[in-house]
DNA sequence: CATGAATGAGGTTTCATTCAT
DNA sequence: TATGAATGAAACCTCATTCAT
């Protein structure tokens, strides 16, 4: 998951619209898909930049032209890919966010989702841990709004934790969600770069460090209290 | 700080050579800071695609051919630019760890020079935030060592305080590394992105917070391990 | 008319055969003019190589496929615009010049016919004072023949002016075509690019100062004589 | 020359500016008119669309980048091409319609000169009646001003004449530049697409023919005349 | 050391045309 | 006969880098 995505006073035409490709009517979605799953391979393995059209048409066995039929742009390609990748998380987290459980497990169960989702294949992490993070005009025109609302899912599970006294009632949601989204991305990209089998932690120990926080009982707070007085 | 974009099994050439600018016997100190600069400037603003040598050059007051004097070449340009910044921040970092002050407070400074460098100059901002990501070889080759060590100076503190007792004995140092700087790189990339005037949170915010935990004291654990032994 | 676009020697296959468009047996006449029609429009205001088949076939509206039923291709449609407008235009040249009129108000006549056959449609005037001079295949190919024709009808009327005494004895024929052919053609030319409603002329005064001629009575040719017995 | 090159409100920003090819300082000036050279050679050959930049900088032995160097673009190379041409031209021609000579000589050595000019080179005369008519926009940034500046030397000359008492008094000056320049234009066009060896006429049989015009003296213009009075 | 003119590789995208239905 | 999705060729221009001065 991108984590850019914002800025706030850029004019877009369309939101929706620009995002999406260029479905000729009739469209054969078995072809979609496959050009889809090409780009993420190529993407992926060789760059956005270094990618060639040429190299997608031909791992999705169609002409050149074609990918201009479901696609605008090359650009828009990537676009697609981010797009459709976090709709299908999105999906899943709102059902998730959705039970009764409690916070600190829609929590996991959210980290989770990331982690698994982004972890479970080298290529779309590609994408999304490096990718996805250099068009600022990309990630605005693409990622804003999906992103935001899986920032959001994150902040009302967190509030709701709060509400409940399952969470401290001075937790500062928004800089939680960064926390949260800022460790498990990096993670993420500790896994990617370091060719490890598997990411340094799953959910529950991200989470569980995090809600259990790093002092030891009954210590650090106070240390840190009694520092914060004394002028630097 | 940028940390990402290696790919599995890129090769790479000396490190320590392939960072080394070429620099002409005698070169003029002031004009490679001039370059420098302009590089910062244009690559911030421009985007390292988009940014033109002959615009750095321009902006330097030097002609295009004298960037070559100076640096190998335009991703040599960018790498220089990561690596000395960084080696100005491990420097101060290097000196902030030696300190016999708590762990607490040593991380709490180590992520206020993390928040500070970047967080001072948006064009910095953007460099480390978004251009250095998207380059796989450039990171690979110039980063690793550097950032490598902002981790471990990282990780030493927090050893340190676990050693001391002043962190919790069973927290996992490396993750807790991963949590501090992912968490600091998300706020970061956020507020370059939004364009608000300052971060959402600073180095004692963000620390305090993750001293402390999510949790409500002496609650979420309990739920947390309690609910862990059902099955799902 | 246009008339121009021929190269020395470029190899050009059956005129004939060349120009006949691929009709079908049994094709409709009716969709045949639309889009005959929709490509003058198309040919006209975007030019021949901004415009696309794919829109002449919609403001024609049948499929670009169907566009290839009636029609070799893009180039060979532009010729059978050209080819069947020139064979209207003959067909009245012809029967007004076997009218037993003066020679002076035959040529005048015809003369008319070209302006108002062009001057009376922008679209087809762009195509035919533009469009078709830019390409030499195709003009070699489609209007060589239509055009020879429509200067024959102009020679003949002035040969026949000549023999009964209405022309100058030593009017040489072949020149006097192409001046009332070039300043009518230009005239159209004028017109079309001055964006003005008509043409500064119409075919009486066209034809009036031609016959007339610039000099006053009884002065220039003198003059014009006695300089040319002088060497340069 | 080409012909058209009116449309009276298109905006367009700094006409002398937009048409000044881009020349580095201390640009080579040898290089430059080799580019230019090798330019009208291949427009006028291959034409426009058919010229490859490749084809035109090998002919002028410069690489490709070169070419872009000296000129925008392309279709700027087809400017500079007529632009220069012209300014040539209305050199001479300023001074020609400076000279104190009768208007006929006067006409006549202009007109010569226009046929001289294009009748010269048939690479160029390829340039200047098919390549250049092609664009409505280019001949919109590069034509207008100099070749109406040539058709005010027509225009003046001949008022010039008609004040001196050498041309009718009711001669209309902008029909008679029209008639002038449309009548050389087309029997270059015929020379060109002809193949002969020259065109079907020299300056002198030109405007000889138009100063005597082609009635029979004492006869057609009452012929005329008195046709006009009756009713169609 | 500095210059900046010259080089030339490199790739997205369009769109005329085809052909399976 | 009609369709329109699929094809794939084709070339301009940019710009990082070099090198003669």
């Amino acid at each position: 998951m991108a984590h850019s995505a914002h800025r706030d006073a850029l004019p877009h035409a369309a939101p929706a619209a620009a995002v999406e490709e260029r479905a000729p009517f009739g469209a054969d979605p078995e072809k979609r898909r496959r050009i889809l799953k090409a780009a993420v391979r190529t993407f992926g393995r060789r760059g956005f930049h270094e990618a060639r059209i040429a190299e997608i048409a031909a791992a999705a066995k169609v002409a050149e032209g074609t990918v201009y039929l479901y696609f605008r742009n090359k650009e828009d390609l990537l676009g697609v890919v981010f797009d459709e990748s976090m709709e299908d998380v999105l999906e899943k987290g709102r059902s998730l966010a959705r039970s009764k459980a409690p916070a600190a497990e829609q929590l996991t169960a959210l980290v989770d989702l990331h982690l698994q989702f982004i972890g479970s294949d080298r290529d779309l992490a590609s994408v999304f841990q490096i990718e996805l993070r250099r068009s600022a005009r990309l990630v605005e025109r693409f990622s804003r709004s999906k992103l935001v609302e899986y920032f959001r899912l994150l902040a009302d599970v967190l509030r709701a934790g709060i509400a409940s006294g399952e969470f401290r009632r001075n937790l500062e949601p928004r800089l939680a969600v960064r926390i949260l989204f800022g460790a498990a991305d990096e993670i993420l990209s500790e896994w990617l770069l370091s060719g490890e089998k598997k990411p340094i932690a799953d959910a529950k120990q991200l989470v569980g460090t995090l809600l259990r926080g790093f002092a030891a009982p009954g210590d650090s707070l106070k240390v840190a209290a009694r520092r914060r007085r004394k002028p630097q």
